[in-house]
DNA sequence: ATATCATTTGTACTTTTGTACAAATGATAT
DNA sequence: ATATCATTTGTACAAAAGTACAAATGATAT
């Protein structure tokens, strides 16, 4: 082995790989799965349709190599983020670090490219909507894990909600993140311009600052007649038996 | 006279225009517009490709046809619940009046068939979700009345947040709103089984009462108009970086 | 019954799609 | 240089797509 062979090696040449790669991650990013063509890609990429199928046999490999790439460095941030967010003392100020450690690195990963966070977000929002098979099993399988881990931290900082409720609330959090990154311009337009909707830094302000306050809510809690009454609810909701499917 | 063997046949194929439309919106939302195609419609609704293209030249049109059926008593019914909601006396009463006005028609139009509300709904979301072109304009032609309607009820119940705060929050109302009739199974599946996602009246209560506390959080507190400060203290962990009021 | 109209059917045409594959190209090691 | 390997290119092909259109069918009015 010489070193400076490996040198040349690096700039060798621009890696075409990585270069289909970010185009098809833009590409599904923007447009879905099933609107963009391989011939698409390997144009953005300045590649040939055939160093598609060189690199990834199919279109459905591409796909899933690119979730590969992202799942892990994205759950990763967010453990971290959460284990700090978990040491914070005051109640109030944990149950929002909770949140901004969930919220946070779906708008943008340290590790990847400039926005690389968001667009691999926008990504998955776009193949949840359109029902993507391929996807359906890897994003179920990777990051369930990491939203039990949330919704547990949170229960914990909220312990009289009962945890399904807290499920239905981090449900909409991540619905409303998905929504801003798919269809930021809505919020400009009907704002009239007093807000940009591609803001990230508004975006996560507000959504950090909305889901708080909704998590904070009392309990639904329909067993109880009167909403005065402060008595504990019921436990049986919050079971921890696991229900085989 | 011959209507006796006119009734039956109308039995037998009851308006296969009706049954292609039906077909198409299921087929749409729930698989996208890219990945269904006209023949996939046509052999759901029983009918042939050709006649598809007979009563519906193109299937962009045949996409907007749904579009047309929907958007107008869907926002009929809206306006209706909106406008009683803002006689509601008690602050309140009146702002959840006013969310479960905007929420309930999303899941179920009254004119139209069983579900048909939800399964419209889902159709935006995952339109929106595809950027897709054709009902980007009809939405936002359509909607945004609704929309701003609804934004400006919600201010005058909470003048004191900044307008351009409760488009955020109706943002991610929506947002939530289309994820959760998008993947309900994930509701299901991180609760548990302790709820179920596909439960349209559980649904609604919950979304009504995240949103109706997110709506009620302190203003995040730019450069607000309002002097007011009675507020629990605000985190100053968000930089604000600019004030274009 | 016959004529007239609306609808349905069958088929075919043109593009576009994903993917395969042989040849061309370029780099590295010997 | 020559051989070996990885990559890129060009092309082709079978399948699937949207849509057009003539013929067949059915219903209604006269």
């Amino acid at each position: 082995m010489v070193k400076k062979s490996a040198e040349k090696e690096k700039a060798r040449k621009p890696n075409m790989r990585e270069a289909i790669l970010f185009a098809a991650e833009e590409l599904f990013s923007a447009k879905g799965f099933n609107a963009v063509t391989v011939r698409d890609i390997a144009q953005a990429a300045g590649a040939n349709p055939g160093s598609v199928t060189y690199h990834f046999k199919t279109k459905d490999e591409l796909l899933l190599e690119i979730y590969r790439r992202h799942c892990k460095p994205m759950n990763l941030r967010r453990a971290e983020l959460l284990a700090a967010a978990k040491r914070v003392r005051d109640l109030q100020d944990r149950l929002e670090a909770i949140v901004r450690a969930y919220v946070l690195p779906a708008f943008s990963s340290g590790s990847d490219l400039a926005g690389g966070g968001a667009r691999f977000t926008r990504l998955r929002a776009i193949m949840s909507a359109e029902g993507n098979e391929v996807t359906r099993r890897i994003i179920a399988q990777t990051f369930d894990d990491t939203s039990h881990a949330f919704i547990d931290a949170v229960h914990d900082s909220l312990p009289h909600i009962p945890r399904a409720e807290i499920v239905w609330r981090s449900h909409f959090l991540l619905g409303a993140l998905y929504y801003t990154l798919v269809t930021p311009e809505r919020v400009s337009r009907l704002s009239r311009g007093d807000s940009d909707g591609a803001d990230a830094g508004d975006a996560i302000e507000q959504l950090v600052k909305a889901t708080v306050a909704s998590l904070q809510a009392p309990a639904l809690d329909r067993a109880t007649p009167s909403p005065r009454r402060s008595a504990p609810p019921t436990k049986s909701l919050a079971g921890d038996g696991h229900a085989p499917k």
